[in-house]
DNA sequence: TCATTTTCCATGTAGATACATATTATGTAT
DNA sequence: ATACATAATATGTATCTACATGGAAAATGA
């Protein structure tokens, strides 16, 4: 207590930011979240290199394919995206022709989305790549960690 | 053994692809990783708002302030961040005067970065609240998990 | 010293992400 | 039935991210 107010009279902001700020460098979890989802994610993307899909295409196929109610804000909640973020990445598959996109008749205000059968034929190109590439992953990191944490997250 | 030769028989991919599809999107690392972070980082923006930084350039700033030799590529190394993402990750805070960024005499190709006052201040102002945020979010998961995912990660 | 290579950083391009807002369709109350 | 509120999605704007490429400076080699 004494020691934290000498050190505010001895101004020195300079040491203490500095060791403030690596101590957040640290143990931020939002930085090392983002620092792990990056690299995970690169690595992912050199693995599936030649597929015609990124890790996160991949993954956002799946959501769709796994999906049984499609409209999109359904797919938005449990994708866990931003309806808005989730609206512009399936333009990117729709422009490709990897999914399709359509009113819903009885609600003309919704979208229903589902894999072409192309995009069909890509993901499951994909499945058996992926695989291998979580299976090479597992020697660095358990998936079912980043899993854990993913559920966890889901409390924020 | 059998069942799944028989699968492959029965040609019902659709519901094989279906199923796959929900596997990956369980534990997926890449998918989960991302969605861990997306929900924590803006948990964080939550917690942080008003103070004048997301917590992406919270935690940018305070790699620079935590860094010695601050030259952009020692920064892109330590950060986990490429040469490109930094340079522009840096612009947003160079516009608002947060950082500076000068030539290095000795070596022209390089760049030095720094903390303005104004940048150094406003660091000082967002810790105390990043550190509450950090604790609350340790009640849904914990930061040392998150810690241990982006050492490891840094292996792929 | 001059040509070549290498290093460092910026920029072109493009996807991922989210907040605020606009748009259109549905539901509701009078 | 009309006016108003609500819901689903798209769009404007901005940041984050990375790959490929470009430009300038330094290092290297002959």
């Amino acid at each position: 207590m004494y020691m934290h107010i000498s050190m505010n009279l001895m101004k020195q902001p300079k040491k203490t930011l500095r060791t403030d700020a690596r101590a957040l460098v640290e143990s931020c979890a939002g930085w090392n979240s983002r620092l792990a989802a990056r690299r995970i994610t690169a690595f992912l993307d050199r693995e599936l290199a030649g597929l015609g899909l990124t890790a996160a295409q991949l993954g956002l196929m799946a959501q769709i394919a796994a999906l049984a109610d499609d409209t999109l804000g359904a797919l938005a909640q449990r994708s866990g995206l931003e309806q808005s973020t989730l609206s512009r990445n399936l333009r990117t598959l729709e422009r490709e022709r990897l999914i399709e996109i359509t009113l819903v008749e009885t609600d003309l205000r919704r979208r229903a989305v589902w894999l072409t059968e192309t995009g069909a034929r890509r993901l499951e190109a994909a499945i058996p790549v992926w695989r291998k590439a979580q299976d090479k992953l597992a020697h660095s990191l358990a998936p079912e960690l980043v899993r854990e944490l993913a559920v966890q997250s889901e409390a924020l």
